[in-house]
DNA sequence: GTTTGATATTGATAAATTGAAATATATTCT
DNA sequence: AGAATATATTTCAATTTATCAATATCAAAC
């Protein structure tokens, strides 16, 4: 139950949301993420801290950044099959839309770096 | 996004859910929902509110009682979705398993009538 | 080793959520 | 109409959650 209500509460947030959407079509840095929702840097890393307890994200360092993306659902059947239904959801979504469209234009060289 | 986050919530609480478990079996009136979680009876009918307004539970006026059930999913491609995959899980969760064992012997002529 | 830059953690605060007690509504029965 | 009863609504306290600012961590470059 403990595991059900974990997914479900990391996918009841709409930054979460949009994050998972995101992650569909490519895996992105913390920056990225946060430019494109245009909220605080650590509220992004607590929202991925979120999904990935519930086995909807995982990471790979590499060097100074970590990159996000989904996961294939080992870990949870729960998130597993959620993340198979987001795959066809909301892609009409205004809001959704929108960050898909700019995804292209971000990229970490351009933001991160100074 | 808000009609996703409203499934999503609703279903992101252990009494709801238990509620929605407790459904699948067959149609409940308010006391009897009351009687098996054992929380006050405006908590049930807030739950029972929240479901609803998801898409995920309707009622039928009969007298006195109300009684509840799971939706076709017609209101709500969410709602319908999650009940669907809601049939096959959480069915080895103690308290689930525990509620429904008990369910049978929860009868509305012996609870709300004095 | 010091600096730089990307990310994580901590602390504080406002908003949302859960649950219960009290009250209101509505239907049935007398 | 009035009483009884099942359910809904309101109100409030306790808890959780989302967010940001400040700070800490940690890897790379100099």
């Amino acid at each position: 139950m403990k595991e059900f209500i974990k997914v479900m509460k990391a996918l009841s947030d709409p930054n979460r949301v949009k994050i998972v959407k995101m992650l569909q079509f490519r895996s992105l840095c913390v920056c990225e993420l946060q430019a494109a929702l245009q909220i605080a840097q650590p509220t992004v890393s607590n929202h991925l801290k979120i999904l990935e307890e519930a086995g909807l994200v995982t990471y790979q360092k590499s060097g100074l950044w970590v990159n996000y993306s989904l996961t294939n659902g080992e870990s949870s059947p729960y998130a597993a099959t959620l993340l198979g239904s987001l795959k066809h959801w909301l892609h009409e979504d205004p809001e959704i839309e929108r960050l898909i469209k700019v995804l292209p234009e971000i990229r970490r060289e351009d933001i991160c770096r100074k």
